[in-house]
DNA sequence: GATGTCACCGAACGTTGTTCGGCAGAGCGT
DNA sequence: ACGCTCTGCCGAACAACGTTCGGTGACATC
């Protein structure tokens, strides 16, 4: 993970749909050393992927929450199954994980209000090993698709 | 939005740096036609742009977590204030402007539980507009990188 | 039934991805 | 210092690709 590597993350970031020989130029190497590195960036799991950013309107994602969801027992079983039952739904679009007063941040999209509390009433709360749920509506999402790499220490 | 746009967009979110002519033959179009729908696509804001799912670790974000924050007096001035201030920081990856409780959730990356220490009690703390914040850190984060497209009404 | 419109196709051309042989420099042991 | 190996990079070559453009068929309108 040298400068190298690091220039080529950032444009792949920026635009991944961009062509070898342009990053190639804009990072000052040859087409072919450019593509070797982002085979062996891709092969060292640095570049876990490539997607398209679609907007959720699109996609009838109208209305975006955050769903804070406390599950009992705590057990490895209870904790494995509810997190892939919420990977599974087709509204949920993130799950995390978590330490602290909930165990369970999900993030989902629905069309409407309507649909988002049917979502909410229909499967969420279908759920025995759920304690309780908090929902919050998103107004705005800011996404940063290009983080810059942190200093190291 | 018909079904070839749809298909098109699904094969862009799942891989967004595969050629032109591959979306074209598993989508069933000519590969100027498959072209020309990405190009609107694109031009009506459907597609917002192509990305690289970057490891976090790579990037020395290898401790994760969502800080909820209130902030007041809730206008728009102070609000967007803090957005911008928020988003401008290196070590935030996303802002989401919430409502219920939480006036903001912003989602941070830290090389690590001394880093993201140092980042809370350095860099938000100082901000006077900011009444209580909480932070939770994230275990895991599965993301749904090519989200279906939900039924519509 | 003539006309206009629209989406799509296929061919053509310049550009790109991908492979491969070779070269230069670093590191190392003698 | 010398020769050796290893590594990373380059540039050329060929197949594959992006992109443009004229043509064609389907469909709606009058």
């Amino acid at each position: 993970m040298d400068e190298l590597d690091s220039a080529i993350v950032r444009e792949l970031q920026r635009d991944a749909r961009q062509s070898n020989r342009d990053i190639a130029r804009k990072v000052g190497v040859a087409p072919s050393t450019c593509l070797e590195r982002t085979r062996l960036l891709r092969e060292r799991g640095v570049i876990r992927g490539y997607h398209a950013d679609i907007a959720p309107a699109a996609l009838n994602r109208g209305v975006q929450a955050l769903v804070s969801v406390q599950v009992r027992p705590l057990s490895r079983a209870v904790i494995d199954a509810f997190k892939a039952f919420a990977h599974g739904l087709p509204e949920v679009t993130a799950v995390f994980v978590m330490a602290g007063n909930d165990d369970f941040v999900i993030h989902v999209g629905a069309q409407d209000n309507e649909h988002l509390h049917a979502f909410l009433v229909d499967r969420l709360s279908q759920r025995k090993e759920i304690v309780g749920f908090r929902t919050s509506i998103i107004f705005q999402h800011l996404a940063k698709h290009d983080p810059a790499p942190l200093p190291g220490t």
